[in-house]
DNA sequence: TTACTAAATAATAATTATTATCATTTAGAA
DNA sequence: TTCTAAATGATAATAATTATTATTTAGTAA
């Protein structure tokens, strides 16, 4: 995504365009395997020294209340996020702590047939995602889907 | 589970039967909703007074070690535990903070089958579960499916 | 362009969830 | 009954996140 894209987005979310928000959701978008808070402060600080590890923490925040980011909760207990915002699928990797995206419009409707078929009743649902959680077998390579 | 099947659970695993994990795994059967460290803490202090919130944090990670609960981490972060076993689908209730068991055999071979026919590489599955998101709509009543 | 104001930031304290430490107690084997 | 490794309780320590507040700044409007 482009820097003026970015701006955009920001605007039309009613919020100020500072340095630290795009510089927040460029290393989002640039950091594979939802990075964590923290992962992304790192990320950001050489660059931007005078950075605080809380405005990192309220800036993913406000993206999430405005939609412009996900917010996943990892087998880890810390919360890590997530820039796609199309439905799909995560798979976790154990030992390797990763979290690799699985889009798949196939399975995504495949199981939203079935639950249409099913009634969940009193409940509105927001959200559909698989989780797929194992280990690595060769943690040197990376896990593919075909 | 009868109190004798839970102490021949603990003895199977190689855990001595105290009166700590015994109150311990009671609570996780009659909390409904999948309860946080502190909330069976909550729940079996009134009755045992002596008991220790760090007792209840050790007793359940270790039954989690032992393959007597599982740990499921939650949309607010804390970690909550799950004495079923059977592979089944959570339902998050993001409004009560509820998270609800759904069973579905079917659901599960469904999936199951789909991810045959596709070819996961490097990665050696442990576990699948659909997890959906949602907002009960009359938080005054049960979320069902029929 | 400048001045203004609400919003954003940096620094840091506070809070929450969880884990570690260690002295004391106890389950279960001998 | 005795013994010992394991378990417990009390509490300190750590990690992740949120709250507080003084200072700075983006964006608006004169």
């Amino acid at each position: 995504m482009e820097l003026t894209e970015i701006k955009e987005q920001l605007t039309k979310a009613n919020l100020k365009v500072t340095h630290q928000r795009l510089v927040v959701y460029s290393a989002l978008l640039k950091l594979e395997n939802h990075p964590s808070a923290e992962q992304v402060y790192e990320f950001v600080k050489p660059d931007n020294p005078s950075i605080s590890l809380a405005t990192v923490y309220k800036t993913l925040e406000t993206f999430v209340q405005k939609g412009l980011l996900n917010k996943v909760s990892s087998p880890e207990g810390q919360m890590r996020y997530d820039p796609r915002l199309k439905d799909h699928n995560h798979i976790y990797c154990l030992n390797t702590k990763e979290i690799i995206d699985y889009f798949d419009e196939d399975l995504n409707n495949l199981i939203l047939d079935f639950l249409k078929s099913k009634h969940l009743n009193n409940l509105r649902i927001k959200n559909i995602s698989l989780h797929i959680k194992g280990d690595k077998i060769d943690p040197s390579k990376e896990v593919s889907i075909n």
